[in-house]
DNA sequence: CTGTTTAGGCTTTTT
DNA sequence: GCCTAAACAG
């Protein structure tokens, strides 16, 4: 096909002019200069990014010479699904994806440059922090006081600020359990080096330093991408932004997405300070507003604006739409967590029963993550399909992981990372000395590698005996595997290394319901497996992509977080748990106070946005924390909802709405205290009735909805130990079975 | 070196 | 309440 006839057929998809506002057509349509455009909540942001992508093809652009990012795969596969739909598949070649995939893909062309080799690794937050820890203990740091996490959140945050440890001023002197923090970052990337590692941060961080101290490559790229576009802009941190700015100074086509009032990661190093830089650092740059919402009724956009409006820290627009009002808010306050879950549970059986909405139109949106269990629980007793997103990601589960570790040592034998982790399992007598004996070992005679120092002690005599049968039966498979065909597709390889470590005779062994899981979950990774051609491309994926792309557009209530939950959209929305210390989290009040309470909100104004037509916004009186009951008292941001666009239903054991008493916060607190002692020794009473109902004694018969039947073997009050006939021995609530 | 027991921390949010 | 890491016993 030539080159006209492909842009005409992309000219006949694409009808710009009747499905796009004004204001989202200019975006589309000046794509030359730079552009910032401040899309608020369910305006069209995506359907702009994408018209626009397909617009500059239309011009005549070759996809290579675009360059696409976003934060989330998520949003990346989406934008390129949407785009491929737009331009009939002729967008194949955009340099489309995550920051981080983005970037990873350049420092590979040119890892020489940064001091690394081109296969080098990408490191998770786990392996992250057990080389801090070494380095911790060696440093005769008291690791209980100055812990890895510590660490890692100091020299995360000059990574965000794309600061090497020699940018690092010295102004900035941190002291790390009597050392410098400067210093054991640079014992830290050193370290990284010697494994030609990287981490999360440094992805980014060495594409910067790449940039910065090479000015060909910059060149290169600068000439290479004509057009760039950014979504999520306002979650960039400075290091992000100052990549970006190197890369479009040269054609100055850089366009923006972002709304200041959803950057919920400050926490992470994002600065909305950026959009509002952007206008100063891009000479004569056009701002587009987008303040016409598609998505929500009026009550809703209403009570969110309202909300929100209590920011001082913001740009500032006004969300129309010409839906009609809707519903109002529903306000619900509950006595517990358990009663929460069982409104939520009732409610959502209630509009799929009688007003036939659909499961998949229906979210709990939560704070925390530990939220999750109480609806869990609720929904299972209801049998609700539900599932939680983002809960324990794939390729973090142990097993995975192990595997990986294998494939990781494979792929390059100094991952002394990978070497630690499966040395020693299945078991084969390798403990910690041994370990201690090949670290020691390979320092003192040049920094080998784990691998390398098991292989010269052996030879050397060091290792003999029982131990040294074993350290030399381990490297003689990994001898044997390195030589396998190379023919052998990447799942052919798999399974053989899951056979002849034992690995999987070891789960076998194991015989229980867990190892039965495991071993179903390596079973999905040989499926996930297929699609690559080589060991390093799956690496690459599972360094990059934190989960398995479950394709499950079933029928099912989603359960996550609000942050996991932007960029979505349900048309039922409920937000549990809304209560002081909650959310807003205490941690973000103690540790960054107003600006703390300002990123809570936006996170809250997150929440409601994602509702199309009913949200429900509920806050407990009582809440089970590490499984002890504490009072608590109604978030701040409940009366700042608009009275005109909210419903109060209150379930009886419920706090009273704070703008209907006349009570300070405090003295609602204490009242709360204190009636809270009175008030628990009514909930044991009522759980005494339920156990009435169904009293169950050693060795009853019982059915329990997912596990099936068993046999109780103790009890504990509401506790039953059940031993179940095929799920094996359980701890479950006596609620969730019943005597058969 | 392994397996069991115990103490302590943990619950923000993610690439 | 759950999980992990350390401590201890075998």
């Amino acid at each position: 096909m030539h080159e006209k006839e492909m842009f005409q057929n992309i000219h006949e998809d694409i009808d710009f002019k009747s499905s796009l506002n004004p204001e989202q057509l200019s975006a589309v349509e000046n794509i030359e200069g730079p552009l910032l455009v401040l899309a608020g909540a369910g305006t069209g942001k995506t359907k702009v990014l994408t018209s626009r992508i397909a617009n500059i093809l239309l011009k005549g652009t070759f996809p290579s010479q675009i360059l696409a990012v976003t934060f989330t795969n998520k949003a990346a596969r989406e934008m390129a699904d949407r785009v491929a739909k737009a331009t009939g598949g002729r967008s194949d070649g955009i340099w489309l994806g995550t920051f981080h995939s983005i970037a990873s893909r350049i420092l590979r062309s040119h890892a020489p440059a940064v001091g690394l080799k081109t296969n080098f690794i990408i490191i998770d937050t786990s392996d992250q922090l057990r080389l801090l820890k070494q380095i911790i203990v060696e440093m005769n740091i008291d690791e209980k006081k100055w812990n890895a996490k510590k660490l890692a959140a100091i020299i995360g945050k000059w990574k965000d600020k794309g600061l090497m440890p020699d940018k690092v001023g010295s102004s900035e002197y941190c002291d790390f359990g009597g050392h410098s923090a400067i210093e054991l970052y640079r014992i830290y990337q050193a370290r990284l080096i010697a494994l030609n590692a990287v981490d999360f941060g440094d992805l980014l961080l060495y594409n910067l330093i790449l940039l910065q101290n090479n000015d060909d490559i910059l060149k290169n790229y600068q000439r290479r991408f004509k057009y760039i576009l950014v979504d999520e802009y306002q979650d960039t941190n400075l290091c992000q932004y100052l990549w970006l700015r190197l890369l479009a100074q040269g054609n100055q086509n850089i366009c923006c997405v972002g709304d200041d009032d959803q950057s919920i990661y400050g926490w992470r190093g994002a600065e909305v300070g950026n959009i509002l830089r952007f206008e100063r650092d891009f000479k004569g740059a056009s701002v587009v507003r987008l303040e016409r919402n598609y998505r929500s009724t009026s009550h809703i956009l209403t009570a969110a604006s309202e909300l929100i409006s209590n920011n001082k820290d913001r740009l500032g627009k006004t969300l129309w739409t010409k839906d009609n009002e809707g519903d109002p808010l529903k306000l619900i306050a509950v006595w517990d967590d358990r009663e929460e879950a069982r409104f939520v549970a009732d409610e959502i059986e209630s509009l799929q029963q009688t007003k036939g909405h659909s499961l998949s139109q229906m979210a709990v949106l939560v704070r925390a993550g530990f939220q999750t269990r109480s609806f869990e629980e609720r929904f299972i007793a209801h049998s609700i399909p539900y599932k939680v997103v983002g809960g324990l990601r794939f390729y973090e589960r142990a097993e995975i992981k192990d595997i990986i570790a294998y494939l990781r040592l494979m792929n390059q034998s100094s991952d002394d990372l990978a070497f630690e982790r499966i040395i020693n399992v299945p078991k084969r007598g390798i403990g910690d000395s041994t370990l201690k004996s090949f670290r020691d070992f390979g320092r003192s005679n040049g920094n080998l590698s784990m691998l390398d120092s098991a292989r010269a002690m052996l030879q050397d005599g060091i290792l003999k005996g029982k131990i040294g049968n074993s350290v030399e039966n381990f490297i003689s498979l990994i001898d044997k595997w390195r030589n396998l065909p190379e023919e052998m597709t990447v799942v052919e390889f798999v399974e053989t290394v899951l056979k002849e470590s034992a690995y999987i005779e070891m789960l076998k062994a194991e015989d229980s319901m867990e190892a039965e899981g495991r071993i179903e979950n390596i079973k999905e990774l040989l499926r996930a497996l297929e699609e690559f051609e080589t060991i390093e491309n799956f690496l690459e994926h599972v360094s990059l992509v934190s989960d398995i792309d479950m394709l499950n557009q079933d029928n099912m209530v989603g359960i996550m977080t609000m942050h996991a939950a932007k960029g979505l959209e349900f048309e039922t929305v409920f937000l549990p748990g809304w209560e002081e210390g909650l959310f807003p989290s205490q941690r973000s009040v103690d540790e960054s106070g107003t600006k703390g309470v300002e990123e809570e909100r936006r996170l809250a104004y997150v929440g409601i946005t994602r509702a199309k037509k009913r949200a429900y916004i509920l806050y407990a009186a009582n809440r089970r924390v590490y499984n002890q009951f504490q009072s608590s008292i109604p978030s701040r941001f409940i009366e700042e909802l608009p009275e005109g666009s909210i419903e109060k239903i209150n379930m009886g054991n419920g706090l009273s709405f704070r703008k209907e008493s006349s009570e300070s916060y405090d003295s609602i607190k204490q009242r709360y205290k204190s009636e809270d002692s009175a008030k628990q020794s009514s909930i044991p009473s009522m759980n005494t009735t339920k156990k009435t109902n169904g009293n169950f004694t050693v060795g009853q018969r019982v059915f329990h909805v997912k596990f099936g039947y068993g046999k109780v073997t103790n009890l504990s009050g509401n506790q039953l130990d059940v031993h179940f006939d095929k799920a094996g021995t359980k701890k479950v609530i006596e609620t969730y079975v019943e005597a058969v």
